[in-house]
DNA sequence: GGCGGAACTC
DNA sequence: GAGTTCCGCC
């Protein structure tokens, strides 16, 4: 255990592994970092420092040393590694710290919550010894006790090829040293020093992992072994790290709702089951909305990612659980990288993998591709099957594909080309590059099968084999696409709170199916001085960062067919199934929300009601967003605000709340509940 | 030192 | 997609 002297939090040790890196199958810079964070041997080189997440890079040559030596880049330098860094910014994965030389400060919502939202870091042990970043105050938020589904979970995490679940390895001290460094066959490649002490670390560290998941027990070194969970929460993801001995293994009990009754993996479990019961998707939703400033992130798992979208509207209690739910949930996923899902760590395949080839360890820069696949197909045969698609059929007529997708940063903006002469040629000599630095983990699984979400696109036929959703994390710029639906956050602010720690990055949470084209697209965040305009003349980048981070949330738009008959309301409001997009029915949001009036029509379907309080979420929200562009505008480049003078390190980040936002989340709660009351009537 | 665009690689 | 490499700018 290490926590020198800092905090006696614990990061999970998953969150260090390079195999948990959603976002390629290659070590990413953040997870080195991490790595190195979390050994006590690179102190003096980079250590955790002031807030929580905030660490300082004391040796700068050092860790860009070490860094290149990973990558098999041996040109690396401070100067690069800080680029690559900065590029973090942008994905709000880090973020600097002004006014401290080398020292930048993680987003931890980001790295912990959006890749590994169903973590239930909590009930298990998920504490973790290794280095702790500096303990966030911060808010604990809590789950409601009610229970999501495991479906959910499955669904979330079933699509991930066995391979990639598998692969617990984490890193056991000095293996990343010594195998990052390591080879880099080029001979090129810097030697290790790092560590190094250890020799041989590598296979051992494949024992360990067999171990470990073993029995759920006994967390050995290192790894994390929480079970996966539908919900997690922060304070268990940062829980102090006390007793690790109470912690690893057991089951994650302790919270009342958690559903799987495997602490260890729900995979293992099978997922199966569960979609089709409704019952387990609707939870009490109370709580869960709730978006209180208090519980920073409530969070109610949520169907988000298979039911509701779908296809079919159906309406009942339940129904309107999911979608509030959905809300919620989609404010946490959001961002999710889409293999993001794939990588829990819980999720340990029993199989040892050959230490040699298997090892998916990043650092063999000289190992060649060729290897890999057989790491992963060795394990198939006992793994469990990546079973995809059973879940998903399962999901009952109501989820089949959510059409979400998940956004997460902004595209590289257009790029003009430079046309004369770049450097074209450039780095002909050295580069060792080339050579082996690609050792992938899963092929690509990954890029397979993506996701999480179902992507509801009947038109693309993006859905995957299994009919799973799909979660799309791109730039803006590609958002024209259709389906694509950005979850907005929720809770921004509380989640933001200080700094963007826990911010869950904004987005919007959209149905593309009808709406898409009257607005959106755009919406993304760029990062701080994006500049470029979409094409279209759509601003592409809404709100700096920072602004992002609030948004409302959108309620997913109605499937196609839910417009249909719902137009004619009981109301008497009589209207073609035009799907519109027009701000229909104002008036309707009053009654919602405001007070509704006892209409005559005293018992609305529920689905009509619902549908037009869809409806009216979706223009309030398509209102919002046009001000807020509109303001964005306005501040134009200058918009970096946050960047600007700030002195100190921290506080960056913030942005107006948008209250509207809050507002229509209240609304939405309020009407809601009157549904809900109204309907007992009915 | 730090930032971020652009081109480029893997 | 995630950097890497270069570079001009502040």
């Amino acid at each position: 255990m290490k926590t020198p002297g800092d905090s006696g939090f614990a990061f999970p040790d998953w969150a260090y592994k390079p195999e948990s890196s959603p976002g390629s199958r290659q070590i990413q810079l953040w997870h080195f970092i991490l790595e190195l964070l979390r050994k006590e041997e690179y102190h003096d080189v980079i250590a955790w420092q002031g807030d929580y997440g905030e660490f300082v890079i004391k040796d700068p040559d050092e860790v860009a040393r070490l860094w290149g030596a990973r990558k098999c880049k041996p040109q690396m330098n401070y100067d690069k590694l800080s680029r690559a860094l900065r590029y973090y910014y942008n994905k709000r994965i880090l973020h600097k710290t002004k006014g401290k030389r080398f020292t930048y400060k993680f987003n931890f919502n980001k790295l912990v919550l959006v890749n590994y939202p169903f973590i239930d870091m909590g009930s298990t042990g998920a504490a973790v010894p290794q280095s702790a970043p500096p303990v966030p105050t911060g808010p604990h938020f809590r789950f409601p006790p009610s229970a999501p589904s495991d479906m959910q979970v499955s669904e979330v995490l079933r699509s991930p090829s066995s391979e990639e679940l598998r692969s617990p390895g984490m890193f056991s001290g000095r293996r990343i040293a010594r195998g990052s460094v390591s080879d880099c066959s080029d001979g090129t490649s810097v030697n290790s020093e790092i560590e190094d002490g250890n020799g041989g670390a590598s296979e051992e560290r494949v024992t360990e992992r067999v171990a470990e998941r073993g029995g759920g027990g006994g967390g050995s070194g290192g790894g994390f072994r929480g079970a996966v969970h539908p919900r997690l929460s922060h304070e268990a993801m940062f829980r102090m790290y006390g007793g690790p001995g109470g912690h690893r293994g057991h089951r994650m009990s302790e919270v009342g709702h958690r559903v799987h009754p495997e602490p260890l993996s729900p995979f293992t479990v099978s997922p199966l089951p569960g979609p089709g019961g409704p019952g387990l998707l609707a939870p009490p939703l109370s709580p869960a909305l709730s978006m209180t400033p208090g519980s920073h992130l409530a969070y109610t798992p949520s169907p988000t990612l298979s039911p509701m979208p779908g296809s079919i509207f159906s309406f009942n209690p339940e129904d309107m659980q999911r979608y509030l739910q959905a809300h919620t949930q989609s404010v946490y996923n959001y961002h999710l990288s889409p293999r993001a899902f794939f990588h829990y760590p819980n999720i340990i395949v029993p199989h040892p993998q050959r230490p040699d080839k298997g090892m998916p360890g990043p650092q063999a820069c000289d190992r060649g591709p060729a290897e890999r696949p057989s790491v992963l197909n060795s394990h198939h045969s006992s793994l469990p099957p990546p079973h995809a698609h059973p879940i998903h059929h399962h999901l009952g007529e109501e989820q089949h594909h959510s059409p979400f997708k998940f956004k997460l940063q902004p595209p590289p903006l257009g790029r003009k080309q430079r046309d004369g002469q770049g450097r074209q040629t450039s780095l002909s000599s050295t580069s060792t590059s080339g050579l082996g630095s690609s050792l992938s983990f899963g092929s690509d699984l990954s890029s397979a099968s993506g996701s999480g979400l179902v992507s509801n696109s009947s038109s693309t036929g993006s859905l995957n084999s299994a009919g799973l959703p799909k979660i799309k994390v791109e730039p803006i710029s590609d958002i024209e696409s259709e389906e694509e639906v950005e979850v907005t956050d929720i809770s921004d602010e509380e989640a933001d709170e200080r700094e963007e720690e826990f911010a869950v990055f904004p987005s919007h949470y959209r149905n593309h199916h009808h709406h898409h084209h009257h607005h959106h697209h755009q919406h993304q965040h760029y990062p701080r001085s994006q500049k470029h305009q979409q094409p279209n003349g759509t601003d592409a980048r809404l709100h700096p960062d920072e602004d992002l981070e609030e948004e409302v949330f959108k309620a997913p738009a109605p499937p196609p067919f839910f417009v249909l008959p719902s137009s004619s309301s009981g109301d008497g409001r009589r209207g073609n199934p035009v799907v519109k997009s027009e701000p229909v029915e104002p008036a309707d949001l009053q009654l919602a929300s405001g007070g509704l009036p006892q209409m005559h029509s005293q018992c609305i379907p529920l689905k009509l009601r619902f549908k037009r309080r869809w409806d009216q979420d979706q223009h309030m929200e398509e209102a919002e967003d046009k001000k807020v562009r509109g303001e964005e505008r306005g501040r134009e480049r200058n918009g970096m605000v946050e960047e600007s003078g700030s002195g100190s390190g921290s506080g960056e980040g913030e942005s107006p709340p948008p209250l509207a936002h809050h507002r229509v989340s209240a609304e939405l709660h309020r009407a809601t509940a009157q549904l809900s009351l109204e309907n007992k009537d009915c």
